[in-house]
DNA sequence: TGATTGATTCAATCACGATTGAAGTATAAC
DNA sequence: GTTATACTTCAATCGTGATTGAATCAATCA
C-alpha cells in the first residue's frame, strides 16, 4: 500500500491504531490524565497480556508515552496525539504549522 | 464489544471506515469535490467490484452520499463527514452542538 | 430488440490483526 | 537468597475484513 498511495500510509496507520475498541477507550481514558497499567486494567475485562499488546500498538505509533514508577508503568497521552490524529483524518490539510 | 464499551462502538466503527488505504484516499479525493465511480476508479489499480465494496462501507457509515446521473453514479462527501470523524476521535468531547 | 457500458451484489478464498496461553523481565517485599 | 507483584514478550490459534471471480442489475445506444 505504501507503494501505491504513499500519502495514505502514515495517516491510515495512525487511524488504525485508534480504530479499535480497546485502544480507543484507552486513549479516551488517558485524555483525562496519566494512568498506570493496573488502573487501565480495571476498565477492561481482558487478559493482561492482551492489554499490553494494545498498549504496544499505541506506543509504536507514538500516541502514548510511558514512564516506570516502582513496579508500575504509567501511560500518558503523547502531547501531540490529538493533533496528529486530527491531521490524519482524510481531507485534513497536509501537516503544517 | 458493544456490550462492554458502548461508548466506543459508534466512533470506532466510523474510524475503522476511514482507516483503510483505499477508503481514506477516496474520502480525501471526495473532500475536493464530487466524483463518479469511473473517475475514482482511475486513481485505484484495483478491481471495480473491490472499489464498489469499499464505497459500500463508506455509504453504510453515512460518510458519503450517492446520486445517479445517467449510467454513472456520483459520490460526494456527506456534509457532516468531517465533523463526525473529528468527533469520533478518542478524547473528543461527546457529541453536541 | 440486443449489445454495451457503468456499477453493484454474491459466494468463496485469503491474509492479517486480535486473542489466547505460557514463559520471561523488572522491581519490591519478606 | 526466595516469593510476589506488575508488566512484557513469544509462539500459536482464531476471526474477520479485504480480496478475487463470476453473476447480476441499471441505463444508454445501435
Amino acid at each position: 500500500m505504501a507503494r501505491i498511495w504513499p500519502d495514505a500510509s502514515a495517516p491510515v496507520g495512525l487511524l488504525q491504531a485508534a480504530a479499535d475498541p480497546v485502544r480507543w477507550t484507552v486513549l479516551a481514558r488517558l485524555a483525562e490524565g496519566t494512568a498506570c497499567v493496573c488502573e487501565l486494567q480495571e476498565h477492561f475485562p481482558i487478559a493482561a497480556n492482551l492489554l499490553s499488546y494494545h498498549l504496544r500498538v499505541l506506543r509504536d505509533n507514538g500516541l502514548v508515552t510511558t514512564s516506570r514508577r516502582g513496579r508500575w508503568v504509567d501511560y500518558s497521552l503523547a502531547p501531540d496525539a490529538w493533533q496528529r490524529l486530527r491531521d490524519a483524518l482524510p481531507g485534513s490539510l497536509p501537516e503544517g504549522p
